[in-house]
DNA sequence: ATGGCACATGTACATCTCGACATGTCAAGA
DNA sequence: TCTTGACATGTCGAGATGTACATGTGCCAT
């Protein structure tokens, strides 16, 4: 259902065909909703069939932008407003910690550097365009401030796990390489 | 993918049961990979017909435990050391953020207050549940202590996100609906 | 003894998601 | 001219996920 109102949101923005919508998903939204092509082509056929979107123009290479209807507005405003919000997350990085106690201290270690130099880098790289943002690119539009604060969400949750990742590697006995006492690998019965 | 992996860390702990593993997704893991029993079932059986899990005994009431196989141990470990991580985040209420801008400034405003006693309140219990652990509640065993890095992680993420919300209602015009003018009170991150 | 409830497991169906494959278009350069 | 490659859209099928429904069991209080 979340994909359904990502799109109405985004041709909210202006007309946008579905490779314009796909890449925009691949740079920005993807890092907090994935999305294909595939998915995305065949849900915004059901929207232009429900009549939240319509044709907006054909373009050279069969591109077909679309735009958003006034139906499809209050979907998307009904949505923000109304809809209760899905709190449960999906991240494997952290499911997979619930069982590092599996694995080989050496392996572990390496995990976590590679964890945490990855989150390191994302943060950066979100937090420079974040600095963009906030020098006036893209303008003071309200959703250009929507999107500063969408960025400034995902930069905090890298820097968090970022943390995170050092703090496990630095605190747990289990996560250092050269600890002299590695105990058990567990897994009895 | 996941929830197969997933599965075999939990048994790995020891035998369980269906309802036994589907509560323990309840509990710790819904936070970070949701699963229903449905699924849960239906992973134990595909697990056990590739020889990953084995029936261990069958209980009152039709319970069947399953135990982990030496074929599962080594599976989910090569898991966990050898398959890529996948990064991509699935979190609603920061796709959500991406839109605020279609949103009314008193339902916004409403919508961070909410959010923001929501990631509050589950920081707050995650981490007393992490005050248990340190006590020594459940042990020192290395899978109480992989446990403890897991819940470390779903804290930082909390707060965080509680942050992130309490800076967006401060910092954000959009988000104000009693702002006669700028006061802000620092909270920049 | 029996009615209610949590325990325990499953089926059925709809929908979401994604990788693989297929098709055709326009632009630029060899 | 011909080929390459990015542009642009789509189908297909497998597998993942979730909701609703269905079934039966042991436990306990009345």
């Amino acid at each position: 259902m979340s994909l359904r109102h990502a799109l109405l949101g985004l041709l909210a923005e202006g007309p946008a065909s579905g490779y314009d919508l796909a890449r925009r998903f691949q740079e920005g939204l993807h890092s907090v909703w994935p999305a294909q092509h595939p998915q995305i082509y065949s849900e915004l056929s059901r929207l232009a069939t429900a009549g939240l979107i319509e044709v907006d123009s054909h373009g050279p290479r069969r591109r077909t932008a679309y735009r958003i209807t006034d139906a499809g507005l209050v979907e998307v405003r009904r949505w923000l407003a109304e809809d209760e919000v899905d709190h449960s997350f999906r991240m494997e990085p952290l499911l997979r910690s619930f069982f590092f106690w599996l694995m080989e201290p050496e392996d572990l270690a390496r995990r976590l550097r590679e964890e945490q130099a990855r989150f390191e880098q994302s943060a950066r790289s979100l937090r420079s365009y974040a600095g963009a943002k906030d020098r006036g690119e893209g303008g003071a539009a309200p959703r250009a401030r929507a999107q500063r604060i969408a960025l400034e969400a995902a930069v905090r949750v890298n820097d968090a796990l970022a943390e995170w990742a050092r703090w496990a590697r630095e605190t747990d006995p289990m996560a250092s390489e050269d600890f002299g006492g590695a105990e058990g690998d567990g897994a009895e019965g």
